[in-house]
DNA sequence: CGACTTGTTGATGTACATCAAGGTACGTGG
DNA sequence: CCACGTACCTTGATGTACATCAACAAGTCG
């Protein structure tokens, strides 16, 4: 199932791709060497892989170079749950490095790659760096945040609003890292994706999405999302456009 | 509208009453000056109260030491997310300490005491009691977990086997904490709660709790919350009873 | 070229919300 | 002690937002 390779050489961290953006706090000296030896390697995994699974036990945590993926969960009988995306800048895997087992399932939405950390160095960089260990902290906090909008969704938006809610706020997430062009986007995901994170059938994703098209507010067609109307998608969203835009990791 | 009082005095950390239960870890005699020197102080309010109000930014982080509250956020129209309950040994306000405003309302299902810890010692934490940053950072984690679940009950699972399932999961919490005498316990929220943290309306949620008690699985009446049939309710909650009960905080 | 994946649409049923009315328990002031 | 208000729970009637089932269309790929 997994089709995972080792990668022939690994980026080094002075290089990353990550450092460049605009949005990452700079490294000091020592960090940026203790990240160098902090980091175990790098994993390039394909399109539809599983990169973390449920009930397993995970070697490492992983931050995410480039690429989309996404954290779900399922019952028994196959209802699946989208808890989160996962962009560039974001760690994957920091539960799997505090609890023994994985309690969420992580899964490649386009080809991804991975800079991993070994778990066993969790320790070191708490003891040694206290600014990483903030910065996991912080991580662990905006995704708690992402959680909580995500759960008014679900729980409380109508099927529009939660719908309208979700495309801007990935797409304002993709923005913030620069994948954006313009008021367009390649989004990675389909509108099962988009019904699985809501809580919705297909079929209602479906009918849902056209309704914001007919709207004229976006349009999305084969992949290519695009906002027509900003203000007003937000204002379908019951969201505040002012609302800080979390200043991502590394 | 806070009818909060200053402590005539404070617990000293050596007689903590969570420091007795069994479920939280040792301290190191360091460990404990620290958190000693640490705690400004308690605070105490009573049932109803409104603890962090979303929006504001929040001076401290606490520390529940006794009593219930729970966590949540609203839309303009006043429609009501419940996110999580906070228990003994839980933090409250970490996200307040970590952005610059608070994204979601904390309030006091019961008298509440909580323990006070200035957000300006935060850094003073991390950098000199890596163990302790650790703890906040594993809180983070369950807190996170906590949440998962919750988005896959309100997103994936019908009225019964979400009620079933926050029952159970807050039973198991409140027993950890020995709250708990057998299979009964008293719950200091209302309907009203239970609807919206799953989501549902008031009406439904009375429907499906009296569903529960018809099928003699459970009974909730005057407040008081009894398990007649454990493994059945887990069941109905599609809940696997053997799952980790996660080990809480100080 | 068929096989497969993704999107689209209509018909039908049901799980849920909303509205409305009352019931019970408990407290408070006369 | 009773009359009254308030808080919480309960139940029925009605409407609607959603799911499920089913079929097909359009694009992609070996």
């Amino acid at each position: 199932m997994s089709n995972s390779e080792p990668a022939p050489w690994k980026v080094p961290c002075d290089d990353c791709p990550l450092r460049r953006k605009a949005v990452f706090r700079e490294f000091s000296e020592s960090e940026l060497e203790f990240v160098k030896e902090f980091k175990a390697g790098e994993l390039n995994v394909e399109t539809g892989t599983t990169v973390l699974l449920e009930g397993t036990n995970s070697a490492h945590l992983y931050t995410v170079l480039s690429g989309w993926a996404f954290r779900y969960k399922t019952l028994p009988d196959g209802r699946r749950q989208i808890l989160n995306f996962a962009l560039p800048g974001d760690l994957v895997g920091v539960q799997g490095s505090m609890f023994d087992k994985m309690e969420h399932s992580v899964e490649a939405l386009t080809d991804l790659t991975l800079c991993i950390f070994p778990r066993e160095k969790i320790w070191k960089l708490f003891s040694n760096y206290p600014e990483l260990a903030f910065d996991v902290t912080w991580l662990c906090a905006r995704e708690q945040s992402i959680l909580d909008e995500n759960l008014l969704s679900v729980g409380r938006r109508t099927a529009i609003e939660r719908t309208a809610y979700l495309l801007l706020h990935l797409f304002r997430r993709a923005e913030n890292l620069g994948l954006a062009d313009g008021d367009k986007i390649q989004f990675p995901f389909f509108q099962q994706h988009v019904a699985d994170t809501l809580g919705m059938s297909l079929v209602h994703a479906n009918n849902t999405l056209r309704k914001l098209s007919e709207l004229r507010v976006m349009r999305w067609k084969n992949r290519i999302f695009q906002i027509l109307n900003r203000k007003r998608l937000a204002e379908i969203a019951v969201y505040d456009l002012n609302e800080r835009p979390a200043r991502p990791f590394i």
